[in-house]
Order: C-alpha cells, then structure tokens, then sequence
DNA sequence: TTGTACGCGTTATCAA
DNA sequence: TTGATAACGCGTACAA
C-alpha cells in the first residue's frame, strides 16, 4: 500500500495524496475528507524510508543514555516519554555503556537518523569539548551542566552537584558529625563526580574539618557492588567516621550493607546519606536520607528547551533545578 | 556524499562501489582496496534510508519491553545488547506502558521500521491471540511461555514459573510455614501472575494448608509502592500469617517495609521470600530470599533462537531455563 | 485546487 | 569484472 494505491483508490493523485497527509494547503476539503476516508479504513501509513530519504532528515528526538543500568536515568527517560508522547516527534532511545563516548555516538546516529535534536542523559565534558562541533541540531545535556562550553545549540539543566553535596554534608555537620567518609564516582573522569565532591570540600572546609583526600575518598562506580566493596575498603584500611556520603543511592546502599556486615549499625553507629532520591529509598529499613533530584522538573524543562530550540530556534538555556536534602532514617543526631 | 561521489573519486560506477560495500562477489581486488581506501579516509556511511527503502527490510532486531520500570527486564536488556552487539543487528529498543498492547505496537514497528526479528520482553497471552497472526518475522517471547500458542514464527524462553513459585512455597513450608500470605500480580489480566499463584496454590493443596483465595492474596502492579500498600491490606484486614510470598523483588521490598511500619520483624516475626533475584536483593538488610531467574540464560537463550530462526528459518522452540530458590536473611526457620 | 514529473541514495538487473 | 539504468515510496516545484 503506497500513495500510489491511494490515489488509485480515490481518484486524486500522488500530489493531492500527499499534501493530504502532510496537512499541507491547497487541498480541497472534499479531497481530504475522501482522502483521510480510505487512510482510515486501510490504515494506511507512510513509508518511513522514503519519506525520510526525500526530506533529508527524520522528524524524531533521539534520546542517547550514558550507562545502561541507572535507575534515574531510566526514572527521567519514563518521564520524558509522557511528555514526548505529547508532541509528535517519535522518539529514539540509544543506550551507551558508561564508559563509551556518546558524543561520538551522537555523530554517527545523526547521520544515520537525522533527528531533529538530541537529549543527553549523562556525558562527559571531554567528549564534548572534542567532538560536539560536529553536531550542528539542538542538543539537551540533562542532569550534567554544559556551563563551560560555548555551543551555540547545547543547552543543559541539571541539579547544582556541587551546592547539593555542599547541603548534604552541612545537614550532617548540623547533626553534629565530624568524622566523614565519601564514597564517590571517579574524580579523574566524571564531572558529575568532580562537582560533588567539591561541594563535599567546601563543606568540610568551612567547618574547619579535616579530610584526607586519599585516605578518606573512594572513587569507584555508581554501583551497589561498588558501594559495597569501597565502603569495604575504608573500613579495611580502619578509617574512623560517625558520617558516610554516597555520591549515588545505589552506593548508599552498597554501603549501608558493608557497614552491617561489619557489625556496624545505621544509623545508631554510622550515618548515611545518598544522592539522586530513587524512590526504593523510601521502602529500605531503614529509609535512606538522600539530596533528592527532581525527576519531573529535570524532564519538564529539557523537553520543553529542546522542543522551543527546534520549533522556534530557541537559543540554548544552561538551567538549574531546586533539590531538596531528605532526612530520613539512614541518618542522625549525634552528641557533642 | 554518498556512492556518487564515492564512484567519482575512485573512477569507479556505482555499481561497484554498492558491491563492494555490500561484500558481493564479482568485484575485483584493486577495485576493493581503491574504493575501501577512500571510504576510511571519508568515513563514509551508506544512507540507511535509501537502502532500506530499496531493499524493503532493515536488518535490525526489534526489542519490545513491556513495562518501563522493570528492573528484570532492565538487566535483561543489556544481556540482550551485549550478545547483539557480537552480530551485525543493530537493536531497536521500544518501550511501552505496562498495560499497552505489545503486539499491536509491534505490528505498527513492523511497518515502520521493517525488522528482521522481534524480543518481546513480557507479553499478554491474549494480545498474542488477537493480533500475532499479523506478524509474520521470527519473534521470541522472553519471560513468558508461549505455549498455549500454536504461531510458526513465535518461540519463547522462560522461567517454569509455576514450578518456580510452588518450589517458593515448598521451601517455606520447609521451615515450618503454615499460615501464608501471597502478594502478586493481577490474576485476571497477568499470564506471568496467574502461573506464579497456581504454583502457590498447587503447594498449599499439595501440604493441605488452607488459603484464602480472595482475603489472603492481593492482586496488584509490580512496584514498591504496590506491595507495600498491599501488605498494608493484609494487616489492616487482620490477616495472620508468619510467610508472605511475593511474586516479584520489588514487591517484596515494599512488603518488607510494610510490615516493619507495622511493628514486625523480617523474619523474626514474618518470613519474606521474592521472586526475580535482582543484584539490589543481595545487599539490603535483611538479604532477600528470592526465586533467581537466570537472567544470563534467559538473554543468552533468547537470542541464539531469534537468530537462528533469522539466518537458518530454525523451527520455533518453547525452552524454559532453570530457576534457583535462595535462601537469604528474610526467611527463616520456625518451630512446630 | 490539482496533476505531472523529477530526484532523494541505494540495490539489482542486464549488457557489455 | 564492470557500467548503465530502472526501480523503491515519497515530497515538491512547476505547469495546468
């Protein structure tokens, strides 16, 4: 069933056919309406390739996700199809192991596709700066900031890394710890990590504490295992600390794990605090205190910069969203 | 710059330059090298477009997952992607909400995208009925068995899910377990949670133990916040019992949390036992005891089918693969 | 308002 | 072994 048969069908022509489906002017409506008749009843759909291949480009968003096992990233891509699923692009999703370069992905998916702008859950500064010139449609980077490139068609919202850490370690402060331990990502390669981790510094700083960055800091994956194992590690190597940070819930609670089999108690012994607020938080015991990102906002406003940059050429937008630190039962009080 | 180009720059036809990127016989060596030659240096791609258009196929494999949240089938999938990855299918991955029909939205995927092969991760045993005669490329539905479908094109590996959950039930019953109470799915609607409760039931007639059908089991959605809420039911109908089973991890966790607002103990006062064997269950306090699906079997199965029933027309095959009950800290034995 | 005809980039057929 | 050329299904300038 092409536009061919169509307008065998109806009587019209390709032309008519065409401008029928594609909602263009001058077409009568008695043509529509005979038109639309025989496309329902058939339910006739155009064909993706050559409709593709004449216009030069897709009318999809693609999606590129930077590790393919992260419970946020798969929160915000849900979040993202609702509200995708109200415009009329299609949507491609392209998962990516975390450690691949996904700029570089970007290239040769838009030459394959052709989409019409790129959302990114995760990246790297460093791919970008080495490749994102080659990219020339908007591009969205979600949950990391592009504050430091000067694209013209990157934009980015994000949760302020650094300011969040900075409050989680301040709450803990106020509770009257002292002796920290962060598990985090790698600070040689993630700038996520980087920037919570500065925000962990800053902390410490301000309240005159001391922190060894080598000793008292692992910087491993955003994984349960890994959680596991470093919090392991510092246990091992008789690291003292009334307080724990994860860079990422599912570190929190890797560690809240080791710290029990090492006959430890949360939070009667030590404290723990992650970060993103997957909702699985809220059902552990004990509930995980943890710097709440706000999925739906992060969503919300990289849908919306990327459908303005594509529909009305938008200039690119670096946004922050408001986090909230989550005191639960993984964390307390602690005497003077 | 496409073949054109690429036949102007080597002084070759299109023709040959098309033979020679599809690996066809019938062109000589020289020509091979030249035209390879300047396609390294160019990083010249065929357009998808034209050749799919062209030649009324792709050669991708389509992946529908039914359920955007599932951290099974989330784990899944990257098994999936990685085995792929070994072949020259690139994968399309289509996401869907839990209660969409998988099988309409693959015929319309088949339209659109022409796929050489079709993973449907989690299924409706009636959409099959209704719509999978539409279908006509070699599918495998994963988790799910199609054994009440008689289709030439539809294989399906699973977990003997029946089996699996009596096993559950029998190992409870073990430790001395009488007074149950099951946590699943919607009975009427789920093929997956139909089977898991008859494997339940088939136990408790098995060992004469009484069960209410309508007071004892709750129906509801595979999440945290569903389990939860269901236990909740449970206790707040007064319901005894010192074993929950739940038909899926995340289920289990919201139980767990439950039934610790509640005031009980896990398992000092009620035993838990899941089903899935998700990583996340190994490091909680307590450990979940758990039916373990492989989920490596489970991929690995799945695509060695779909691909020898692409390139060889293979025969379709109903497997199931083996299925582990674990015995971790959220069960424990009790006295007669 | 409608119809005709060309070209998008590729593969495949047929001659050479 | 190669080259010319006709499709594939669609959008669109141009003509009517």
């Amino acid at each position: 069933m092409t536009i061919k048969d169509l307008a065998a069908r109806t009587g019209y022509s390709v032309g008519t056919v065409s401008r029928v489906l594609n909602n263009h002017p001058h077409a009568s409506k008695k043509a529509r309406q005979a038109i639309m008749q025989v496309v329902e009843e058939s339910g006739f759909q155009l064909n993706e390739n050559a409709r593709q291949l004449k216009q030069q480009h897709a009318t999809s968003v693609l999606v590129v996700v930077k590790g393919t096992s992260n419970e946020l990233f798969a929160e915000l891509l849900t979040k993202i199809q609702q509200l995708m699923a109200q415009t009329s692009y299609p949507l491609i999703v392209d998962y990516l192991d975390e450690d691949a370069n996904e700029v570089l992905r970007a290239v040769q998916l838009c030459r394959e596709k052709k989409p019409l702008g790129i959302l990114f859950l995760g990246g790297n500064s460093e791919n970008f700066c080495n490749d994102f010139d080659k990219i020339d449609i908007p591009c969205v980077l979600v949950t990391n900031d592009a504050g430091g490139h000067v694209f013209a068609n990157l934009s980015s919202v994000s949760t302020d890394d650094r300011q969040a850490s900075r409050c989680a370690i301040d709450a803990l402060v106020a509770m009257g710890h002292r002796k920290f331990a962060v598990v985090g990502g790698d600070r040689e390669r993630s700038d996520t990590s980087i920037l919570r981790y500065e925000g962990c510094l800053q902390s410490f700083r301000e309240h005159g504490m001391e922190f060894d960055e080598d000793l008292d800091y692992q910087g491993v994956r955003y994984s349960y295992q890994d959680g596991y194992q470093a919090t392991r590690a510092l246990l091992d190597a008789g690291r003292k600390f009334t307080a724990l940070f994860a860079a990422a819930d599912v570190m929190a609670i890797g560690a809240i794990r080791a710290l029990r089999d090492a006959g430890l108690r949360v939070p009667e012994d030590v404290s723990v605090m992650g970060f993103d607020g997957l909702p699985l938080g809220g059902y552990l015991v004990p509930q995980l205190s943890t710097v709440c990102q706000s999925v739906q906002l992060l969503a919300e406003r990289s849908v919306s910069i990327l459908t303005d940059a594509i529909e009305n050429g938008g200039k690119p937008q670096k946004e922050t969203v408001p986090f909230v630190v989550m005191q639960r039962e993984s964390t307390r009080h602690i005497g003077e």
